[in-house]
Order: C-alpha cells, then structure tokens, then sequence
DNA sequence: TACTTACTGTGAAGCAACTCACAAAGACAT
DNA sequence: ATGTCTTTGTGAGTTGCTTCACAGTAAGTA
C-alpha cells in the first residue's frame, strides 16, 4: 500500500463508517456498489463518497462502481484494523463499567485489555471479561500488553493526572469522557466524549432548528 | 435578549465548555478574565475567544476583561439553560442503564425523566431514579413531560424506528449510540456518539501523527 | 498632559472541507 | 459502428470556520 499522506480526520472517520456499511453489504451477498449507494447510506452526498474514496487512492469503474470486497481491504490497510488493538481503561466506576459491559467480545480487532482504578477493592476483579489492576502498575501492563490506546472514565479532577501518566507510559491515543479538555502533546491524539455537553447542544439545536420549511 | 441568528455549531460546543469553565472560576470567587485565560482553560488561542463572545454578542473592556457573571449569564441565555430539560432515553440494556447511572443527579437542568424499552420485565421497575414504561407509551409520556429531547441506547438495526417514533411524537434533538447514521427530516437535530468508531479513528492517529519533533 | 502598556473588537486573509460540473470511459442497444 | 446512458475521477469554485494583525481604548505612570 503506498504512503498515503495525510487522510483528513474527517475522512477517516467516514472510512470508519463505510467500513462497517460495505462489511454488512458484503455479507449479504452484494459484490459491487455505486458512489450514490454508499452516499444513501451513509447520509451523505455522492460527490463525498467519490472524493473519500480518491483520497484513500482506491478506484471503482464507472459501469461496475466500486468493488465491496477490494474496498474493504483497502479501508481496513488504512485504518490498520488488521492488528488487534489493546485497549486500557482507567476508572472503573459507573461508566467505565458500562463501557466494558457494552464493549466485550463484540468489537473484534478492538479489545479493552485491562483496567485500572485506585480502588483497592476492585484491583484483581474481572469486570465483564476484563482484569482490574490498582493504577500504579498501569505503565508496567501497557508495555506487558501492548497497549497505545487509553479511555478515561475518572472524575474530571483526575482525568489530567491520568492523561499525563497514560502519555509518559507511551499511550498515543486516549479517549477521554471527563468534561474537560486534556491537555497532550501533539504526538499524542485526544477525542472528548462528553455525553452532557452534547446534549446540551442538541438542547440548543432542539430549540433552534427551523420550525418549518 | 436579540435574536443571534445562526450561531455556528462548533460555536455552541465550545459555549458549553466556557461556562462550565466560567462557572467553576465564579465558585472560586474570581470575577473577571481575559481571553487568554479562558483560551488556556479551554485549550484554544485568545482570538477565538474574543470571536466567539463576540458572535453571541457579548462585549468585554480592554482593561478588566470579561466580567464572569454576566458572561455566564449571556450563555446560558444563549443555550437557553435556564429552563430544565426533560430527557427520554430508549433502550434499556447496558449502555442505557449506565447513562442513567452516570447522569442522574449530576447534571442540574438536565435530567432524563423517562426510560423505554419493549422488555417486559424492566416496565415499571425504577432504574437510577428514572422510571421505565413500555414503549408503546412512548408518544404519551412524551406529551405528557413535555420531552423534547431523546437518547437512543438500542440495537443499531432498531435505532431507525426508533428515530421514526421520537420524531412522530416530536422530539427535536436525538442522541444516537448506535452505530449508524439516523435519516432525521431536517427540523430535527440528530448527533451520533459512537464509541467504537471513536476508538478505531484513535487508534489511527495513534499510529499515524507524527512520533517525533 | 503626554507616554506606555495590555487588552479588546473586527475586517480581511488564510485554510480546510465540501460541492459542482464536466470530460472520459465502459456497457448496451440498434 | 455509432449513439446513448450511467457513472467515475477530478480541477475549480464555494462555503464556513479559524487566525492574523492592527486600530481603538482605558488604566497606570510620571
């Protein structure tokens, strides 16, 4: 696969999408499908998924459109996903807990290895599948296993002493639900989840969206 | 207050996070700041700042700054925060009793006042504080708590009929954790919180930013 | 009074993502 | 063959958010 240069984050979370859409198609049988197929799927235009789709230097035929299978494996060599990932989740409260329960044995290629809290009563504890650990071995399992992917699910005073121990342990991904920007270096990518937050925007949009046409 | 029109989204996100960071400065009696401070709170540069209170219309003094209270107080007028929100949340599994969990009491002027699901064996019972029906009484109890806003923690080959029914009984905001785009007519606002797909693009950029200075 | 300093408000420039619109090309019909 | 139809690939244009850079301004200083 060439070196493909800097895939906008944007376009890389679409792959993300079309991934799962063309696996379920492809599953069902289909071979091939045409850019305003995916579109519909996808919500979006086909001129989007035309221009993605260029940008991952794939190509499709204009009397086939795209081939299912081969664009899969092309998506799945640039997301990586062919390597399992290991997963390490910090927090084992009310949250980190759900997202344990919701996420094993159901995400192939991504699996949360490990988890860590300061609480000492759930150090050894296997919580849906996934061994807790007292947080200061944290550094010692992410080199034992492999880990550069981190979720926070701590209390948002916390969530930047976690960020700064996942960082010097040599995470380079972390995902974090605490309300609160983390502060990373810029070798290091950090997505926010914040559940309150978004609903109060959609709250916002809710009652500030057009009315009617 | 006038009517801002068109408020960019990207705008209304970072809102959110400037007076959960304005209020947390207020409690600790701090009355002003400048741009750069808010700027390093929020993780962002002084001239976005100054541009974002400008386009809610907002206006500080060169020497004292923006004055916390009022500022708070212009956005909260903005996101219209003052009345409290009534949450619908479907889909009682996993995910949606750990969001009830996580939310209850938490949030002031937020608050998730009815779960539903099609299990039997969860109508009635009471889950965090929050009240389970049936989903056939979803359009009533809508009606009845003057709901608005709704939460979509169910299978993703069910999350569109559900999107169908909240829109029937006139939701105007959905935030939807199944993993696929929901069709919404365009007088509803609809947000995806997708953890897998969340994790899949970090682990690219884990990957692909740059390791180095 | 006049000078310095530090900040705001904002027009204009810069960027990045999205969309348009059309040339190129294969399939099929006649 | 020749023409028609449908769809791809993509340069160019557009949109919308972000950043720059500087005039305007008020407080402090002497």
């Amino acid at each position: 696969m060439k070196l493909t240069k800097n895939i906008p984050a944007r376009t890389i979370e679409r792959m993300v999408l079309y991934k799962r859409l063309l696996s379920d198609l492809l599953s069902k049988g289909q071979k091939t499908l045409f850019s305003h197929q995916l579109a519909a799927l996808a919500h979006n235009t086909p001129a989007q998924v035309r221009r993605d789709i260029m940008t991952i230097g794939h190509e499709g035929s204009p009397h086939k459109g795209y081939d299912i299978a081969s664009l899969i494996t092309r998506i799945t060599a640039i997301l990586d996903g062919s390597k399992d990932r290991s997963i390490a989740l910090v927090g084992v409260g009310n949250l980190g807990r759900a997202i344990l329960s919701y996420f094993t044995y159901r995400h192939p290629g991504l699996t949360i290895v490990a988890a860590f809290d300061t609480d000492d009563s759930k150090v050894d504890r296997v919580i849906s599948g996934c061994r807790c650990y007292h947080i200061r071995e944290f550094e010692t399992k992410v080199r034992e296993l492999d880990i550069n992917v981190g979720i926070i699910t701590v209390p948002a005073t916390q969530a930047q002493n976690v960020t700064d121990m996942m960082v010097a342990a040599g995470i380079r991904g972390i995902l974090n639900f605490a309300p609160v920007p983390l502060k990373v270096p810029d070798t290091v990518c950090a997505d926010r989840i914040d559940i309150a937050s978004s609903l109060e925007k959609l709250a916002y949009f809710a009652d500030h969206l057009k009315q009617h046409e």
